[in-house]
DNA sequence: AACACGCAATGAATCGTTTCATAACGAGTT
DNA sequence: AACTCGTTATGAAACGATTCATTGCGTGTT
């Protein structure tokens, strides 16, 4: 005997399956004495109930999906325990996929959460995805997307306002005089990317005087920011920016390594740097950096909770976009 | 209709609901044309498979489960990826646990993995686990601890062996002529922890002169060792040790920060530092530092082979320890 | 004494897939 | 013509929990 059933905790307990269903879901509806023969007889077996069962019984699973574009990048990590905190508060179980930016990852986990039956599923998406999740929704499977606004509104999103967020960071560097600015990031044909940096063009726009350079990076990581800090530090002083706005802090951490290497530029007196999360890195790095954050974990609860409410609404439901406001945090990199 | 079924899909195709399944799991045993009457029905009415039912069937899932101390933490990212990835290719999925050193969430993930039938369970135990895992294999799930060496040996674990990296370690540094040695790390209770420290002492002891200070920290952060780092600092320049031995890489990266504030203390000039874990940010670091690399995806990896082979075994399975060894990591922070 | 009512407990039906013993059929053999 | 294979296809049974219409029983009312 693999493990007991409800039948087997019947026979023990002497009552129908019945009861022992009963006593599991709607205790009030069982007598006292039952109820302790039946709990007893659970302990003796080893009683645990078999999720498949239930869940082809109720036609649905208790589990909501999620697809990240990278688990390793902390502001998903954060947006994830958003949701799975305020999932766990309504009982439910967020199943984890990391798409790696591949659509064909991304496409697996879909499928596998559409043979799960999950709930719904939260996304970051990687490609077009509106197709796929029309499909979805004829299945009865609402999608909120994450980290991303759709032009496409008849789907609910959470997002961040990025565009407002690169004019932020790029109105504080201009806010302390500096003027030949440098917007450090890429690949451009990530979204993200290219929000801040339109956001950050904006602002210098308007500035008579101003000018905005962009140095190109091959990703969104320390490594790449390194280069692109080492690539400045070795010009001309008179031919170097006097500010950068890096696309994201793992850049911004990377680009002050390259800057202060053999006590180069000096960060902020020569250039003033800012970063994009405000990962927790950020408040730690030598010199602490200023940044523009992201509620990540708001946008992973608040994703999760329109989504239970449109799971659980009958057809009709309106999408909604959620938008939040980017944060600026000013510390010594912009300082001084 | 929410979604269609088998039945639905041998109605419309004029088979019988076995030979859908057959299409489906012995494709070789239908004839070409019913298959392909079958594959367009399945197409026309969107057919997806129900997991739960097939589960349901099977008596188990294609899940394993896992659960780490600290999802945000490098290390543990890289041990679920090694153990996804080999999954993957056994068709096979992880899904990942965050008891966050949390004696009851880690409970409540196993309950969770019970319920699911999971086919294993990959655990880097919180607290006392054993006879939790004695229940699991009574109920027919085997267990593999990660991270963790076990004083039982009925149970397979995959770790590696800290207390010869914290020797390692420690033998480097004294290596490099340095006799002060500092040790910054804690809490003690981390059983990971305990074990560098008494490594990195069993090397210091087998040198005359050599002397060990062990400098505790309340958790394992970059703010943590930032602290201990302005300390050491901020001490008369006869009082500080000549090298620091960090228990992981967070800290010793807090560590460096610390010290090199205000034009401080030079690393490795005057303090040599080493970390532990060897996480991406290590080698990036201001001054790059080094570590003992720990094969963290590869640690993942074994154990979920190990778990399959033992859970496709029937009972008699001789469970196995297996530990790699650490391996040292010399970057600018112990040269020169 | 007859009846109605409410509370407990019952157990058959159900969810969707897989499996397996059986049937149907055609081709080859004697 | 009777037979044995071999190949396909069939459909009922099974997995385990839940639900719900039904039964049984004790109490209170008239």
């Amino acid at each position: 005997m693999v493990s007991a059933s409800v039948k087997d905790v019947a026979a023990l307990a002497g009552v129908s399956v019945g009861t022992v269903s009963n006593v599991l879901n709607r205790p009030q509806k069982v007598s006292a004495e039952v109820t302790l023969r039946v709990q007893s007889a659970i302990d003796k077996l080893g009683f645990v109930r078999n999720d498949a069962a239930r869940q082809l019984r109720a036609g649905m699973s208790h589990s909501i999906g999620l697809v990240v574009l990278d688990a390793a990048n902390p502001f998903f990590s954060d947006l994830a325990r958003g949701a799975e905190d305020r999932a766990a508060a309504e009982n439910f179980t967020v199943l984890v996929g990391n798409s790696n930016e591949d659509e064909g990852r991304e496409s697996a986990y879909l499928d596998l959460f559409e043979q799960q039956r999950v709930r719904g599923v939260l996304l970051s998406p990687v490609g077009n995805v509106i197709p796929r999740l029309e499909q979805l929704r004829r299945r009865g499977i609402p999608t909120v997307l994450v980290d991303r606004q759709t032009e496409n509104k008849s789907f609910s999103s959470v997002a961040v306002d990025d565009l407002a967020g690169g004019e932020m960071a790029a109105a504080h560097l201009l806010s302390l005089g500096r003027r030949r600015i440098a917007f450090v990031g890429g690949p451009a044909s990530i979204r993200q990317v290219a929000d801040r940096l339109a956001g950050a063009r904006k602002a210098i726009d308007a500035v008579a005087g101003a000018t905005l350079e962009v140095i190109a990076t091959e990703s969104l990581t320390v490594l790449s920011g390194r280069a692109a800090g080492e690539s400045i530090r070795s010009r001309p002083e008179a031919e170097r920016p006097d500010a950068i706005f890096a696309a994201n802090d793992l850049l911004a951490v990377g680009a002050l390594q390259g800057l202060m290497l053999m006590g180069g530029v000096k960060v902020p007196q020569e250039i003033a740097l800012i970063g994009y999360d405000d990962i927790e890195f950020a408040a730690a790095a030598v010199v602490p950096l200023s940044s523009i954050r992201q509620p990540s974990a708001l946008i992973g609860s608040t994703a999760l909770e329109l989504l239970l409410r449109e799971a659980e609404s009958e057809d009709g439901f309106a999408p909604s976009q959620v938008v939040f406001p980017p944060e600026l945090i000013v510390r010594a990199s912009t300082q001084g």
